[in-house]
DNA sequence: AATCGACATAAGAAATCCTTATTGCAACAC
DNA sequence: GTGTTGCAATAAGGATTTCTTATGTCGATT
């Protein structure tokens, strides 16, 4: 026979009673059934923990020490449904970043992160779209950002902001590569000149696909590890690249000789989305979480317009 | 409804195992119970804990923190368990001890004490019999060492030692009280010579027994606040008193002037003994404890005769 | 000696927990 | 598509636990 939460309880309201009747009458039950459980937890630890006089009665030794241990359990069993009355019983949260977006907005949406009680402990994994999704169906992650795909009906996702792509790379190259042109668009950019990253980042595809381009026309597909490393290249006039408006306050910062321009509408884009299970939510936290990247990409936004691109 | 240990143990078997099936099968119940208990731990949370796949199942993110706790809480259930099989589920001692035995008993006894696992936590408490015997009856403390009195037959007590009387007093004044006496005898001595401690002190009223005399008869009675200092005091020739044998060893270092002599057959003693209520012998740590501080005396007793007194 | 207070004991009622049997649902096989 | 399989939810009845009321016991009090 094991001991219950019950017991316990019941034991530390004798030990503040010190009768038998009144620790009874303290936890709503008749003075038998207390003496019962009392008895019952005697026989599980097999050690007397009262003395019973004949006026009124004595924790022993063993009684003592029980009461100190049974009072920091019982306080963690409170502690735990306080947790979770208040929807704070809130273990780690597991998120994945697709690189080409973690960077630029983990560092503004952090703050705000710890500021909601949302994570105690907040786990990045950074990846490609790949391992990210292999990763949220197999319960790893909690949810994840990538940038627009199709979902199976097991997953659910929320829109958090348009990412815009703008056209980078030196001054000489963008001005040549817009020279003579009323608009510039992708489509009529020289694929000779495009850098882009290695295979597998989305953001790689996607602006081979706005440019009607696959990867086999690309000359120099040298395939960068980071955008950030790719901004870097186009900056010292190695070529051209896209750079989505997320990493434009960044990279435009960290890179002196790059140059940025914008594309005519419509602008091409990537839509960055916040995707979970469908059967994980639990208490809302995947709103919340949303809305707080959302205001960060937000923030991205607004820096790079007014950057001046 | 209030969670249970139960709930907690089913949830983290189901943790581990990540089926119902297979969980409900390492606590040796049957599925539908353990997917009840689940849900009431649900119902009792107000959260979701698990996630229910068609393919297995994930722990939510409360599910997570749970988990946690829960190992936690179990974890300090077990131990308390465990340590109530092994029989150190013991809590502080309480220990009285009158102040003419504590400071030459207890510097002797401590490491012992400390060796057995009578005691992670042990508390002194130093005062004259009556309070202690109080205290002891309040349930304030769980035993005192006291000197040979009468008890209720509530209490229980067991002897640690006879505690032998010497004739204390400068080299001077010892040779002039025991001059031309075949045998020193306590009621040979001359009262007026006589130092004692305050009143309330077993050991004064003891002392007077064993001379035959009463307080009133005493002409030098400065109530000495411990023996430490009557010994000070006798040492400097103010007058005479009783050391007992366990302070001998002790005292005689201390006091360079002082000089002891034994007293004829059958020497005055007071007998020590440990008491404790008759309701309060839990697991036999009574039994050792008199045991360790039997010894010590014994120890302190063999001191004193080999000081060559 | 009688009474009172406080806990133990006893017996039956209520609530809880568990069992087996069955249903439901999605994935997988053909 | 239909049937099958695997796994969990539901349902109903039974076993256990825990409670209640009623009564017994024992020492203390008068």
């Amino acid at each position: 026979m094991s001991i219950t939460l019950r017991q316990l309880s019941y034991f530390l309201a004798l030990a503040d009673a010190r009768s038998f009747g009144g620790a009874a009458e303290k936890v709503h039950i008749s003075q038998p059934a207390l003496s019962m459980q009392i008895r019952e937890l005697e026989a599980a630890l097999n050690v007397a923990l009262v003395e019973r006089l004949p006026r009124g009665l004595h924790l022993t030794r063993e009684g003592r020490e029980l009461e100190t241990r049974a009072r920091r359990i019982l306080a963690e069993i409170s502690e735990l449904e306080a947790a979770a009355r208040r929807k704070a019983l809130t273990g780690r949260l597991n998120l994945g970043v697709i690189p080409t977006v973690a960077p630029y907005l983990l560092p503004r949406a952090l703050p705000n992160l710890r500021a909601d009680d949302l994570t105690r402990d907040l786990r990045i994994r950074e990846a490609r779209t790949d391992d990210l999704m292999a990763d949220l169906h197999s319960g790893r992650l909690d949810a994840v950002v990538v940038a627009d795909l199709a979902y199976g009906s097991d997953l659910s996702a929320t829109s958090l902001f348009e990412d815009r792509f703008l056209l980078a790379g030196s001054e000489r190259r963008i001005s040549a590569a817009s020279a003579g042109m009323e608009a510039l668009r992708p489509a009529t950019l020289d694929p000779d000149q495009l850098l882009l990253l290695d295979e597998g980042h989305c953001l790689a595809d996607q602006a081979l696909e706005v440019c009607g381009l696959d990867r086999k026309r690309l000359r120099l597909d040298l395939g960068a590890a980071s955008l950030s490393t790719l901004c870097g290249l186009v900056g010292q006039g190695v070529g051209l690249t896209f750079l989505p408006e997320i990493a434009v306050a960044t990279e435009s910062a960290a890179v002196p000789g790059i140059a940025l321009r914008r594309f005519a509408e419509p602008e091409p884009s990537r839509r960055i989305v916040l995707v979970r299970r469908v059967t994980s939510d639990g208490e809302g936290w995947f709103a919340r979480l949303a809305e707080i990247l959302a205001e960060a990409g937000a923030a991205l936004m607004n820096a790079a317009r007014r950057a001046g691109v």
